[in-house]
DNA sequence: CTATTTCATATTGGATCCAATTTACAATAT
DNA sequence: ATATTGTAAATTGGATCCAATATGAAATAG
């Protein structure tokens, strides 16, 4: 029998759907820090019951993204610069490690999916799409490694600091430098020269750091 | 007014009660991994509804202790040998660093309270304690960093493999030989040698990853 | 006897209802 | 007027009930 087949118990529940949507929300600003998340008004939004909503709330505080106190509810987490800062520390100390080790791993494709990204992202005049373009570039060379815990942690950090991020790109022509710092980096795979693409994926999170952290009076 | 008060906002909830009593059991090995968990029985061996179950299951899911599929519950999570390497390759990458950034900032009281950690360790014979009391004596240290984000991830880390890691002290007398890291890491850190207490803390992991990769076929 | 098809049971996902707690505000006393 | 107390609305945490799905065994057809 031929037949465009899904698999079914992959589709997703009303809990998960609600934990995405909130995610994107939160993670992209749509949502501000310290605002509180009503069950109820979140419930009615998505045509549901509370309880996937608090499900879905569970896991957002599980993730960091979320603070809730108990009988008072859910606000969204905002970081100090400190923790802020913390948090491009330790992606400048994990992402070299990834991508050095994906470099020899690299296919063609992955090199041209890449690419695209950092041509999308360096043609894009979209603010609003900066941030999504810039972390599939990254992702999808750091994928390569196969590495997934890897990867997996590198998603949690970089949604923690999403917004920042976003908000890093706009200020101060954040978006030019990072492109520049793409090309280069992307060169650096497609020679085959993992120590360079590790340092300079070092120094791009560093600077974005030292960038943010001038601008960071601005963005308060 | 003078009375000993705690603060009854943090009083834990069912679903927090659920949730550290389950991740204790299943870091610990007490439930075995591919064992699925039953809301219902869980629900009854806690006294409660399966409500504040799920929200523990939900939690756990997200920090990878289980795998849930839709309709058919949740089982504990497995590591294969190669997500067990992979999250040792983590921990000497990361630990080093939060080590070497922790050493001057260790008081006295932490450096007591280590010691205190590995002596409890090394004069202890019960194995089922060696997990615990090894894990205390590397947060105590690691703590003085004050890198939260950095300590969190850890966690999640040892959460990930403590199993194969508490079954790792006790073959090979790999209690013997963590016990003299222990305390040649201690050392280094009294000595305010940040650098050496770095490079001995990735050879504690590392070492530990080889034993474990060489006795991987006796624990399945 | 084997393969397929009911069908009953077990289990999970979600909706609704109730209890516990917080919050805002009016009422009261000093 | 100000501080305290009482009260009602809002909100969350949890229990119970119902619907959707999976599982496994009995029934049935070949």
């Amino acid at each position: 029998m031929k037949l465009n087949s899904v698999d079914i118990s992959k589709t997703a529940s009303a809990s998960s759907i609600v934990f995405e949507a909130l995610r994107k929300a939160i993670i992209e600003g749509d949502v501000q820090e310290g605002e509180p998340l009503r069950q109820d008004e979140i419930a009615k939004l998505f045509n549901t019951s509370r309880i996937p909503v608090r499900e879905a709330i569970s896991r957002l505080e599980e993730q960091g993204l979320v603070k809730t106190q108990r009988y008072k509810g859910a606000v969204v987490s905002g970081l100090s610069p400190d923790e802020a800062e913390e948090i491009f520390d330790f992606r400048a100390l994990i992402e070299p490690e990834v991508i050095r080790r994906a470099v020899p791993l690299m296919s063609p494709e992955t090199l041209e999916t890449a690419r695209a990204s950092w041509a999308a992202f360096s043609a894009s005049a979209d603010p609003m799409s900066w941030g999504d373009l810039n972390r599939d570039f990254h992702s999808t060379l750091y994928r390569a490694s196969g590495l997934q815990y890897h990867l997996d942690v590198i998603d949690n950090a970089m949604d923690r600091i999403d917004r920042y991020l976003r908000a890093q790109l706009i200020l101060s022509n954040g978006m030019e430098r990072a492109n520049e710092e793409h090309i280069a980096i992307w060169e650096a795979c497609l020679a085959g020269n993992a120590a360079q693409a590790a340092e300079l994926t070092r120094l791009h999170i560093t600077g974005a750091r030292e960038s943010l952290l001038q601008n960071i009076s601005n963005l308060r």
